[in-house]
DNA sequence: CTATCCCCTG
DNA sequence: CAGGGGATAG
């Protein structure tokens, strides 16, 4: 089974892949014994953590309209801004890795999707959030 | 019919 | 996070 050392290494994983395959989850978890239950569950816990990283995206992206930020250029996520800090948190919680920079530049360019289609009221259209996730 | 995804709950 | 429903692709 899926132990809790697992749970912490698949969010590192998260920093680098989204959206993992099978066959790259079981190459990365070389040490579990693959069954039909273990990868539903760690297909399953890949899609909570994107569950809780767009929600939290989202969540700053209305926060920048609310402030009436104009330009989407302005908007960047770095190791400084609130919303890396809170990502830290959930997916890094003891803080001993260093996140990929690459995650910062994919975190900032769905900030700005989300807060581009926010901002134009274009998210009373069902599913305007699956346009924002095939970006990325 | 199986695998995945999204959405909503607990 | 885990469960379960609804939707979709192969």
């Amino acid at each position: 089974g899926l132990t809790a050392q697992h749970l912490k290494k698949s969010k590192l994983m998260f920093f680098f892949t989204r959206y993992p395959c099978v066959t790259t989850l079981k190459s990365y978890f070389s040490d579990v014994q693959f069954s039909r239950s273990t990868t539903s569950q760690l297909i399953k816990w890949f899609s909570n953590f994107r569950e809780f990283y767009y929600m939290q995206i989202e969540r700053f992206a209305r926060e920048a309209v609310c402030d009436g930020v104009e330009e989407t250029t302005d908007l960047v996520v770095d190791r400084d801004s609130e919303l890396f800090h809170v990502l830290n948190i959930h997916y890094n919680k003891s803080n001993d890795f260093q996140i990929p920079q690459r995650f910062l530049e994919v975190t900032t360019t769905a900030l700005r999707e989300f807060f581009g289609i926010v901002r134009c009221n274009n998210d009373l259209e069902t599913g305007w959030k699956k346009i924002i996730y095939k970006v990325i």
